[in-house]
DNA sequence: TATTTTTGTTGACATAGTCTACTATTGGAC
DNA sequence: GTCCAATAGTAGACTATGTCAACAAAAATA
């Protein structure tokens, strides 16, 4: 991967403690909160606050540095494998998220939305289920298998 | 559709002013958040409690009569269109959310999942764009399209 | 219609994120 | 290196969305 600095250079934007910080962050933790970055950020370099975190994690995402990813009863993730077409598995019981690589092509399903006469930028897909490690937990506790609906709260990163 | 009453009926659920008006209510605003939702039920029976609006709403999202959707940056959505295979477009400037059928068959990425060691039980598409009306808009004021990449905050309804 | 069970209401609380005014830091010009 | 203008960061109030829990009200059942 680039070094922070250079990418924030390359950006024509001011280089800070924050920022590179949040950089690194972003890196070791990939699938992570605001929240789970801001305290990443504590452990390497002290104090951040808030909403630096925020500015700074949106700019990057604005600069295509980095992606949102926003699952259905979560808040955002943030990830910094951007460029390739990758999408996401979410366990439903203990929200781990994995990356999982498109096996369909390029722009897979951007076909399917011809017709509706929006010009279409981006396809976004989420995968929902249950996760290796909970699939065992839940044959060995509770038997044949339940798949649970309700919003998840709280998010493991993978 | 199915009568409301009937559709509570069958499930074995208490039959109530609230709920009724709830389903009615997502069946007239499609993609609509709780909030519209209370807004659109106050308008019908003249009152209802937010909580019972998340409850309901909650349950019938269980039961699977009814669906949620969040795109990145907005709050739920709600729509009445389940058991098939539809997904949606979003516009990024004006919120306008829309279905789009699926157009690659039954379960298109579900494919794509495998190896993951996942067991995937639902594959959710969000296509982002620019709705009609925008583009129109985004040509005759600032002549070359530019796509916003910034979260939404309101949306509207399709 | 009485009783039990489920639902609805209310208000406090939680969480995620935004806004604004002010302070500190960065980067560039001298 | 020092100064200055521009950009970032900080702090704290505020908003939006949603949850919790205790109590009141209404449905279902007998």
């Amino acid at each position: 991967m680039t070094d922070p600095s250079a990418l924030l250079r390359e950006h024509g934007t001011p280089i800070t403690a924050q920022r590179l910080a949040v950089i690194r962050a972003v890196g070791r933790r990939p699938h992570a909160t605001a929240d789970i970055i801001a305290e990443e950020v504590r452990g390497e370099i002290g104090t951040i606050s808030r909403q630096a975190v925020y500015n700074t994690l949106g700019m990057l995402a604005e600069k295509g540095l980095i992606r949102r990813i926003q699952p259905a009863g979560s808040s955002v993730l943030y990830e910094n494998r951007v460029g390739d077409n990758h999408h996401h598995v979410i366990c439903r019981v203990c929200g781990l998220t994995a990356d999982i690589d498109c096996a369909i092509g390029v722009a897979p399903c951007m076909n399917a939305a011809n017709g509706s006469g929006f010009l279409i930028d981006e396809a976004e897909v989420i995968y929902w289920g249950t996760c290796p490690k909970c699939l065992q937990d839940q044959r060995s506790v509770t038997g044949p298998i339940h798949i649970h609906h309700s919003p998840i709260r709280h998010h493991a990163q993978a």
